[in-house]
DNA sequence: ACAGAAAACAGGAATGATTACTGTTTTTCA
DNA sequence: TGAAAAACAGTAATCATTCCTGTTTTCTGT
């Protein structure tokens, strides 16, 4: 039974990526871990996310620079992406569309709803 | 003047993206335009979608499957993204959050935001 | 209209994120 | 405990995108 089995990889990639509000790329994930873990393998990082989504256990966030950006919390929420750093913030989703209901009125299946802001974090403002 | 200029490839390739309302990859623009200008190179695409992006004449909508999703149309609407054929549909923008006056009181500087729908559009959810 | 100069281009090579492959190691569970 | 299944390492392959170099197009001042 693919993907319902233990290994102490991936637990310990879940862990990672859950212990962080970073959003973080396959890339970081697999930095974090190599030294606590010194034969894994990046190939078993990608295989080991891309389950996770399968399973809904994360999300794809956005795609900052060709990288993609990662969450486990998969609770409604914006997102805002500074062009500078590269940052990845949370944000407090507020919105309730009207989109929605039409939406299905249409018979669109929505899975999820993705609200991204662009632009420059205070940090970088500041800079 | 890098990018100010004049050229024929540079103004088919923007009414290409321009006159469709596919939100289209590269490769895209690429195929319809490939028979008309017969030594068009895909170089040539990628570099001046990148100078649209620049001057704002484009933005970047979403990432399907690795590619990315382009749209000449600014100004502020959200987008649905069917996960079974690829296709990205408009949809009317509506909602005008507090999460943006928020933002600004606390030094982020919003350039675009970005809302995006995923699932399944109703052609699909038929079959 | 014409001759540099500047910008843009073609075509192909390079890059970088992600995926696929193959032989080996873990994990499961009877 | 001992196969069978799943997961893994390590590397090769893929694919979108970017970079590079020599050539062509476009611009600008005369």
């Amino acid at each position: 039974m693919k993907g319902h089995n233990y290994s102490s990889k991936r637990e310990a990639i879940f862990k990672t990526i859950a212990s962080t509000k970073s959003h973080p790329s396959a890339a970081w994930v697999y930095e974090q871990l190599k030294d606590e873990i010194p034969n894994l393998s990046l190939g078993t990082v990608y295989r080991n996310i891309s389950l996770f989504k399968e399973q809904g256990k994360i999300i794809t966030v956005a795609n900052v620079n060709g990288e993609e950006r990662i969450d486990a919390d998969t609770s409604d929420h914006a997102h805002f992406v500074c062009e500078a750093c590269g940052g990845v913030y949370d944000l407090i989703q507020s919105e309730q569309s009207p989109l929605e209901k039409e939406l299905s009125q249409k018979g669109f299946v929505i899975k999820r709803k993705n609200v991204v802001f662009h632009g420059t974090c205070s940090g970088c403002t500041k800079n």
